[in-house]
DNA sequence: ACCAGATGTGCACACGCGTTCACATAGCCG
DNA sequence: CGGCTATGTGAACGCGTGTGCACATCTGGT
């Protein structure tokens, strides 16, 4: 077995070729499958490819005309619990259907000039998971034709793909079960103030309050992290202490504020629910049994790759809007 | 201003140079820093390529000889907190390097064909973290020339780099604070039997016993989840009742352990300890406060980053191993 | 014997770019 | 005014594929 030099020349169609003594052509078809190639001269081109290493450039064949296979992932918050369970998700799906993912952090400050940079590669799409795109960019997708996903917010543009879940119906059903339980002073703990969903999940229940005659009675910003939960808590505890339920915008921020109560001297459930959204993996750990509104992450997912796939075989048709929905999952935080 | 037509002809070099009226090569030296262009002219030129959308296709750059700026990580177990964080974190430092992560989740179990499809593309590098790599897919790798570095798990191969923690280092460090504490009586919950983390963490803590004269009472296997820890947990305590502390070989383990104990009635850390590998995020939230050690992420990557620029300026050099320290981080479970 | 059809195969082009090379123009000095 | 250098520029090639098209070979039927 002679090895080949350690001052690697990249070993292509026409090396097989010319070590099979065919035309390079002929490698190409052996490797594109439903191509006219003679049964026996494939089964030798391949074999010869194996020996020597050979795979077909993907890059070249992208260069090709057709797709790239190529799909970025645009990920708002990379160290959000819920960010992270949706792409590992979504990951994985893609590779299943060998389309191979390219990540961006959002959360990077300079993200906006790594996107630029990656839309230089020819996308079949770019997928959207939460954090904020600047109008701008979207403008520079569509105009190169790249079909863009949104996944948690909502992107009003033509060609423009979205699925989102119903935010607003999730934290009505929670109120409406804390109501029934016969909680009435509620506080919120809202996300960052340019967050869609920590909006829409804040009309949630300020909406079925209203519909029970009450309002809120305290609310705080936070910033959808567990330090940020504890503190939010805190302060919300100083101004409205009598409050007997305190819905938080995700879950992270509810980690927070259970111990913030508990370390105020509270019973949870005794004295006041503390809840949360979105019902990230550990939620449902014993240390936290979180009563929580599950934000659906197969349920997105699936429908993300379902509006790849459609939006891929029918490039033309207009932007949809895919909604999912939520569900209360009850645990001991109520 | 006229907008092109819905069927969307791909913009090119070409393209921009028709309209400006010039050659080709003048686009693509206008694009190119250190190339020989009027100054006035390449003004124009990005002029009408910024209102065009005109960017050079990567692809075809990269097919250029040089280096195609994509990196691929392989990423063990996309549900593990610690592989998450370290992800993310590389992510955001390839990033901002320029150079583009493609993900391939190696807990898909269809992974290997992934990995191979993959490798149809002109990588510059393939990060690994932990998992298992077949040595058939690393010798795949070194023939086609593509560095490899592997993080959690060392491959003995030419041309691969590692980096990994001195994970005996920090189990023995951590059983020895626990024998000073004045514990006698261990248990050990290992992780699944293919890892190498696992095996190398218990081999700490038995070297650490042994030189105080003391081995393990109780030994249990779990599978590095919060559930398995739970199991794990609950059956050690079943068969070794009257231990002291009990070490888990990793934080979700861990995390479990700290219910089941609870969960058995005994006090944390006035009964026993229990202590975790890692210190992942969630370790310092307050519900946990986990004594733990501390696999620094950071570091790691780092190690990583500077491991894959060193391999990509100085290809033909002997392959390398980093080490990392890990560090005791006590909190309240100890 | 001859032709139609079936079956493979190689040539050549396109994909979009970076880069070398020869060449054109302008500026300068003798 | 001639020669020589500095400064830009376009033509052409190579990167590694996929694929349409013409062509070669072979089979079988009349």
């Amino acid at each position: 077995m002679n090895d080949d030099s350690p001052k690697h020349r990249r070993v292509t169609a026409q090396t097989v070729a010319d070590m099979v003594g065919v035309s390079r052509s002929a490698v190409s078809r052996a490797f594109t499958p439903g191509a006219y190639v003679d049964a026996q001269k494939r089964k030798r081109i391949h074999a010869v490819a194996a020996e020597l290493g050979y795979q077909p450039n993907a890059l070249a064949a992208g260069l090709q005309g057709g797709r790239s296979r190529l799909v970025a992932i645009f990920v708002g918050n990379m160290r959000s619990g819920y960010d992270t369970a949706f792409v590992s998700r979504l990951v994985g799906k893609l590779n299943g259907m060998k389309r191979w993912p390219i990540l961006i952090d959002g959360s990077d400050n300079n993200s906006r000039s790594a996107i630029e940079d990656v839309l230089r590669y020819p996308l079949d799409a770019l997928i959207v998971r939460g954090g904020s795109m600047s109008a701008e960019m979207v403008g520079q997708c569509t105009k190169l034709g790249i079909p863009m996903i949104s996944s948690g917010r909502p992107i009003d543009a033509p060609g423009v793909d979205n699925v989102c879940c119903r935010n607003a119906d999730g934290t009505m059903m929670m109120t409406r079960m804390l109501l029934e339980k016969g909680r009435r002073r509620f506080g919120f703990i809202a996300g960052p103030q340019d967050f869609y969903s920590s909006g829409e999940r804040r009309n949630g229940v300020v909406s079925a309050l209203a519909d029970a005659g009450l309002e809120l009675e305290a609310e705080v910003q936070g910033d959808y992290t567990v330090e940020g939960g504890y503190q939010s808590a805190s302060e919300i505890l100083k101004r409205a202490p009598g409050i007997d339920a305190l819905i938080c915008a995700n879950d992270a921020t509810a980690f927070g504020a259970l111990s913030a109560t508990q370390d105020n001297g509270l019973d949870i459930p005794g004295d006041i629910s503390v809840v949360g959204f979105d019902d990230v993996s550990m939620a449902s750990w014993p240390q936290m049994c979180l009563t929580t509104v599950r934000n659906p992450i197969n349920a997105s997912v699936d429908e993300t790759i379902a509006l790849l796939e459609h939006r891929l075989t029918t490039p033309g048709r207009a932007s949809q809007t895919v909604f999912v929905d939520p569900e209360i999952v009850l645990r001991k935080t109520h």
